[in-house]
DNA sequence: CTAATCACGAGTAATTCGGTAGGGTATTTG
DNA sequence: CAAATACCCTACCGAATTACTCGTGATTAG
């Protein structure tokens, strides 16, 4: 049941692209070092994205990253699945049918779908807006805290 | 976020507990040979239910295994914590609260907040009673259509 | 006794996870 | 142009996990 760190990564990661939006470009090397990931590895997990069309890219000298929708356009669904791969708690409920679709004897099918639609559905409607006001709000609480120490 | 075969495997073989209550003990190779899996790896999966306290057993000829509980008094999210460890989708939305606590500067944990709360959700209302239901549904309609070709 | 059953620990092949290493290509700044 | 700074891509690797199997023993009905 538990999501990667691709995922979690990932996530981080859009949503500090999400946060600094206007500001042109954000390079690997700023997110790696915001989000203490080591910048190789993010690296894999930001082409992933780019190949779902999630972000797009500008190379050379000031090149960089770059939301291709609004943070409120981009659901975290999409991005889980662009880096997991899929969503699916199994295989018999995600999106290729071919595998045991509906002549499928299995006793947990039944919770498997309901499962796997209250999921989808708390990931649609989260976008990464949504993550990232909170995530503002996080580092304002920081500086407040280090103002006062 | 996918259930590992531990997972599977062993709420189906919960499922066939339940629609065999009041047979008495019911084999490890009835079940295994019901539910398509290997009876050595079921054993396996049938000690993790027994240490969990939702399973006991009768050992000796006319052996087997039996729910502690009614159907209904057992929440396939026991069942899947048993199998699985836990349920929950990231360490810092886990049961063990050491881990990233609440200075967790993580920008993707309300997300996984809502989202372990909903799962937990879905895990704790669906019994193996509500399984079983389907099960015996999905049984009849296969015997129907045996019967008709 | 003996055949059928659970009990338990060890081993193992395959896969996934979580990265690292290192070269290549495009673009910009000076 | 040249050098620096990005992104682009492939391959590999160690450790952990997954998904099992196997062997041996204990227990009980008939």
């Amino acid at each position: 049941m538990k999501l990667s760190t691709k995922g979690r990564y990932g996530l981080r990661a859009m949503v500090e692209l999400a946060a600094r939006q206007g500001e042109g470009p954000v390079s690997l090397s700023l997110i790696a070092s915001e989000q203490g990931v080591s910048e190789a590895y993010l690296e894999q997990l930001m082409r992933s994205l780019k190949g779902a069309g999630l972000v797009s890219t500008a190379r050379g000298k000031t090149g960089g990253y770059l939301l291709t929708r609004a943070p409120e356009a981009i659901t975290t669904r999409e991005v889980l699945a662009a880096l997991e791969g899929s969503t699916a708690v199994a295989d018999c409920v995600g999106t290729d049918t071919s595998v045991c679709e509906n002549a499928c004897t299995c006793a947990a099918r039944p919770l498997f779908l309901t499962l796997q639609s209250r999921i989808d559905a708390v990931l649609d409607e989260t976008t990464l807006r949504d993550l990232t006001e909170d995530y503002r709000e996080q580092k304002r609480r920081i500086e407040y805290a280090k103002g006062v120490s």
